[in-house]
DNA sequence: TCGTACACTGTACGTCGTACGCTGTACGAT
DNA sequence: ATCGTACAGCGTACGACGTACAGTGTACGA
């Protein structure tokens, strides 16, 4: 066993972990994780639909799997950066990667142990943040409140349907102002409307909260 | 149709969209969003499974009901606070809902509609804000950070195994601890170590962030 | 007394996750 | 050259799922 490690090597045309779990996450992408079974990912791999588990336990560790692969593909803060300039990149990767793979938020609630990228990013996070000056205690209010922000983030992101400010004026004038008539709804529909006046532009909205939560973090710090 | 509402009455004995909705709720609550299947609904309200499909379309409308439920649930800021008090007790309420029903986060990515009570909720808090002096653009920042932070915090809540700082020992010494080499993970394991000695209690964490957000928000209102 | 409406249900179909047992091939030992 | 073993891959089958469809029964106005 000296070149077959644990991950395996996938040489060539056979399966393998890897390669079984990426697919999941194209299929995913693409469908949905409804839209995800075991006989659709083996027809996609070109592989009967039993073959998948000589790879993976059964669909619950194949989605812990899924769940690393997207952690795996977010970078980690830069160590050369003040730790506010790092954690800001850290943030936005994390929240592009979510985007990316919105399937992910709804499936962490539910799936209970981290996986090793999930471990290896938080060792990451953890000693930027106890480099910066923060106390152990003090870096974890930090991680908790920075990860809630952008996974809280994530999450409504996900569930609304625009992305630019054009976007947002459309649906707004089409579903969302009829929906919220004036008298039951004053506020929301003030709201609604001023917004696509002003030119809101949701895709500003996270990095204006992130910056007001990493200002309100400073305080925190011991600067060495 | 004269008592007959959109809502239905539900008298006595006979099912109702309310009784299936609510008892879809408990179901999940008890076993999980995925021990919810149709069948099993029916057998605990003592009907056949396709009686349900009167007062639900399909198991999507069932669970964006359940999801209205969740948020039917939360309180209001109250009206006479000020603005910090009235938003800290809502996002008191919102986080213990989530706690009480962890699958409605899960839910949540994936419906993109919201349900009359989520409207009522969104009406009350931005209601709150702009009393408070928010102009309409500093009313969605606030809406939007706050709302990040107590749904992401419930994310992350949902998926940690324990509540008490008495737990966390436990758990800290049992799996996590001997997960993290000090090799591999200096920090997480440093902190892991460092967190259970300091007696850290993880039932306070919430409202540390909370504070945090909401006093980073006070600038922004234009104190009337 | 009848007709109609409607709350309710049984059956059936296609799909799901996966247990089980069967293939074939690769390869070290003889 | 022959065999044994190991293991990647697959076909079938089972129970549970969501739900389309075609019924039932009962309540009630005419």
């Amino acid at each position: 066993m000296s070149a077959k490690e644990q991950g395996q090597v996938a040489s060539e045309a056979g399966l393998s972990k890897q390669r079984v779990v990426v697919e999941a996450v194209r299929l995913a992408d693409r469908e949905g994780v409804d839209g995800l079974s075991m006989r659709r990912l083996a027809g996609a791999l070109g592989a009967g639909a039993m073959s998948l588990y000589h790879y993976v336990a059964n669909k619950d560790e194949l989605l812990d799997a899924m769940i690393d692969v997207v952690f795996a593909e977010i970078e980690l803060p830069p160590e050369e950066a003040d730790w506010q300039s790092a954690m800001r990149w850290e943030a936005a990767s994390t929240r592009q990667a979510l985007a990316r793979h919105p399937w992910a938020i709804g499936l962490m609630e539910s799936r209970t142990s981290p996986g090793p990228a999930n471990l290896r990013h938080r060792e990451a996070v953890t000693a930027c943040l106890r480099r910066a000056g923060f106390s152990v205690v003090m870096a974890t209010h930090a991680n908790w409140l920075i990860n809630s922000y952008v996974y809280g983030y994530a999450l409504q992101a996900a569930t609304l349907p625009f992305d630019t400010a054009d976007e947002l004026a459309d649906m707004t004038e089409d579903v969302y102002l009829p929906q919220l008539p004036p008298d039951e709804f004053p506020y929301l529909n003030e709201s609604a409307a001023a917004l696509i006046a002003a030119g809101y532009d949701p895709a500003e909205e996270f990095i204006f909260g992130l910056d007001l939560v990493l200002a309100a973090l400073e305080p925190l710090r011991a600067s060495a």
